[in-house]
DNA sequence: CCCACATGAGACATTCTTGTCTCATGACGG
DNA sequence: CCGTCATGAGACAAGAATGTCTCATGTGGG
């Protein structure tokens, strides 16, 4: 690296990296350093040299998807017009993230006890808000809690993001899928 | 033990040792195998006799949790009556064996490639069925296909035990918050 | 009373992963 | 052309978990 240093080479691999490194624990969250950095197509030196270890590895990848789900948030204006709309364009919006989020939401599984990042304490905030409003305007049922809408819906992410990986939904009716059966439910209406 | 041998002790045994691990798997799913060990009272070494190793233990689980929602299945009686009170009677009587479904759910994300136990594969078949019964008769919506909603109730079912276990969501509303979600979504009726 | 046998405790080798280190190489700028 | 510096390759130790083994113990039945 030149004496002009920490801007120029280091942040564009960086993103690279944890880039590929996602994408690699997406689809296998047991993947050690030496894979993921064979992924990255760099050494494990290398990778060790940019993320201190697994956990700077991990909690790099906890930014990354918090960063981009608040990212979405901003797009999908989650305060703006119907709530109901403003979710489906959240859920459109976190499409891509969806199998970074799926590895981030079980990952969270395995700290028992331990203080989650307040990263996503602000985000529930945020998703369980968007929940309060649509109650608070009567779009939605005041019967189920916002704190249970918001788990379900990245539990619904997850669930999505796996059926896809396995071939199970085909992946253009992913946002259609999981929005439906979070606004809908899967009983049949009378009317539209 | 008695020359009677392998029927008397070793299956009783068997079965507590089994519970314990699924309960202490539920809560911590990296468990050692020594943390297995102490959490069933018996040691390493006994746990070894019995399971020839952690993937044995794990297949093992497996089995158990198949066959506890093969029973919740026959409990609730899914193939009579209208397919959405059948559902709420399987919700209900699968929320016991919910935390380990939850940790098998995640776990059998592991195994990218290889091929899934077939017991999943009929309890999918059978729960897939149900789905397919209530868009026959009309009470199931057509345009959510019976794979995408048998992983949406494993998800819901996975999201549910994690809430509750983290206190995000009381114990006590867990059958009614999934079925609710899963049959009726988010959005309000104008008529019940 | 004695024997069989399951058990617990623990030693042990093995494997896997991680984290640290060194060194040679090659690129890039001055 | 030369020096700097990031990189790749690989050695290395440390730690964790697994699987296997032996041995002493105690219980329960014959």
């Amino acid at each position: 690296m030149s004496h002009v240093g920490y801007g120029c080479l280091m942040a564009v691999d960086r993103d690279l990296v944890l880039r590929s490194a996602a994408a690699l624990l997406t689809r296998k969250s047991t993947a050690t350093m030496d894979e993921v950095a064979k992924a990255a197509g760099i050494s494990r030196a290398t990778l060790h040299r940019q993320f201190a270890g697994r956990d700077a590895l991990v909690r790099a990848l906890e930014a990354l998807g918090i960063a981009e789900c608040e990212a979405s948030a901003d797009a999908a204006r989650l305060d703006d017009g119907p709530a109901q709309e403003a979710l489906r364009r959240f859920v459109k919006e976190l499409e891509p993230a969806a199998g970074l989020l799926a590895f981030l939401y079980t990952e969270n599984q395995l700290f028992e006890g331990e203080e989650q990042n307040e990263g996503w304490a602000r985000l529930d905030a945020r998703i369980a808000a968007l929940f309060r409003r649509g109650q608070a305007t009567g779009e939605f049922r005041i019967d189920l809690t916002p704190a249970w809408l918001t788990e379900a819906l990245y539990g619904l992410m997850a669930s999505g993001a796996w059926a896809v990986s396995e071939g199970r939904v085909a992946s253009k009716d992913f946002t259609y899928m999981i929005t439906e059966l979070l606004l809908g439910g899967s009983l049949r209406r009378e009317e539209s």
